[in-house]
DNA sequence: CTACTTATTGTAGGTTTAACACTAACTTGG
DNA sequence: CCAAGTTAGTGTTAAACCTACAATAAGTAG
């Protein structure tokens, strides 16, 4: 970022949902072995440019560790403890990869949806390795990331109920059940299928193929797509309710 | 705030809204007749020092500038664009008022709710007096506060929806009728008096009181007060949807 | 060809919603 | 004192929506 530097006081934060059919994870970097082992793993995020805004900073950061672009991403809430960067263990680690390692720092967290099969890792800077981790296995992180995760997960499952969520997260083509699946991973329960079946479809961005999934040991799906117009104006206007 | 100082990079900045039976209004400061006129009203808002967190600060800014206390404060979002203070009137203010008017600096936009008659203007370091202007009256504002301003009044319309809002808004003992005027002034739009009771009345959260109003010309109405204890409970908890 | 798996569809009962109008009780002003 | 004006207070109905629930269809695997 050519003419800018970094602000040693504000950075972003990414909590990265990935799904792959089996279950929503949760994007991590790998720091290195020298960071001493259950605060090896740590939300992708880093410093902003003083010349980019909140929004773009995200994206770059998120670009830098995964290639992503184009994606839903959402600033769901600022975390500013005087003190959340001041764990011992944290603050060793500072000390190798900031300039400023004692700079008071608050951090704007976002999220943000991919599918995991299109994702290519790529190491970032201080990044040695990225790797999706499974919801129910994310264990004590550095910093105040688990507080941001909770935070995160939570606007991840109000917004669901108020605009379309799962474009970014299924391929083109996917069936109603994946669709469900999704749905059930990211709220942690079980839904009626005839039920989110209606909802679903009465909300209408949703576009039946006249094709079907082939070699399944079942009674093949019919696929759908998402109506992108409509499903970019429900995102604007939200609904009412979409509730479970 | 001893051993600390402004971090110049972050700042809060605060859309209080304020009810008084007639209309909603925002409480804006009066940065004084130097500053050229229709950019001579902002919201409250100052930096943050750096060993108080984000909410802390917010309640800082809005005691000095209010006088008021525990009061339902609420982070709503963000504000980082890098151009956002480089107007050339903003620049002419911050550089009397801060020590480093150049830096960049992001701010955390809260909204709280305030009952007019409660408050009493005291002067802050950099206001001259602090006023309530209606919301319809809300014209061109320094910095990007009329952005700040639009998101406030979004969120609080959003939340109201979800949560419990008013307490803050109306003395100790209400009538319904002033209830549904405040949700009518935050909402902008008119309710059905006999919907309203019903589901108002059914949340919960009200006691009726064996009191009436006395003395205006029409039939008194009875007074209710809010049961604080499942008032903070719906707060917490939220409810599935409160919509008109 | 049997067992297994997931897809697909409708209904009935309960709940919530929106729309809608009249009488009650007080004050004010003539 | 009474007429006019004001807000308080109340119930019903039809439509929409929600929940709970089960049987048949169409493929693969062994």
């Amino acid at each position: 970022m050519a003419n800018s530097k970094l602000n040693p006081n504000i950075s972003v934060d990414c909590v990265i949902f990935g799904f792959d059919f089996e279950e929503v994870n949760v994007l991590l970097i790998d720091r290195g072995k020298n960071v001493k082992t259950p605060l090896r793993y740590a939300l992708p995020g880093d410093l902003i440019y003083d010349n980019e805004n909140l929004d773009m900073a995200a994206l770059r950061v998120l670009k830098e560790l995964t290639g992503l672009q184009n994606i839903y991403l959402k600033q769901f809430k600022a975390f500013g403890d005087p003190d959340r960067i001041k764990k011992e263990g944290d603050q060793d680690w500072l000390k190798k990869v900031r300039t400023e390692p004692d700079a008071r720092v608050i951090t704007i967290g976002y999220y943000a949806l991919v599918q995991i099969k299109n994702y290519q890792p790529r190491a970032a800077s201080f990044a040695l390795e990225a790797s999706w981790i499974p919801l129910s296995k994310v264990k004590e992180l550095p910093f105040d990331h688990n507080d941001i995760f909770d935070e995160g997960l939570k606007a991840l499952r109000q917004q669901i109920a108020l605009r379309p969520v799962g474009f970014e997260l299924l391929p083109e083509k996917f069936t109603l059940g994946q669709l469900q699946l999704l749905y059930e991973m990211i709220l942690g329960k079980e839904l009626d299928k005839r039920n989110f079946r209606r909802k679903i479809t009465n909300l209408g961005i949703l576009e039946q193929l006249d094709e079907r999934q082939t070699g399944v040991a079942h009674k093949p799906a019919r696929f759908f797509r998402f109506n992108v117009k409509k499903y970019e104006e429900l995102r604007e206007t939200g609904f009412d309710n979409f509730k479970f």
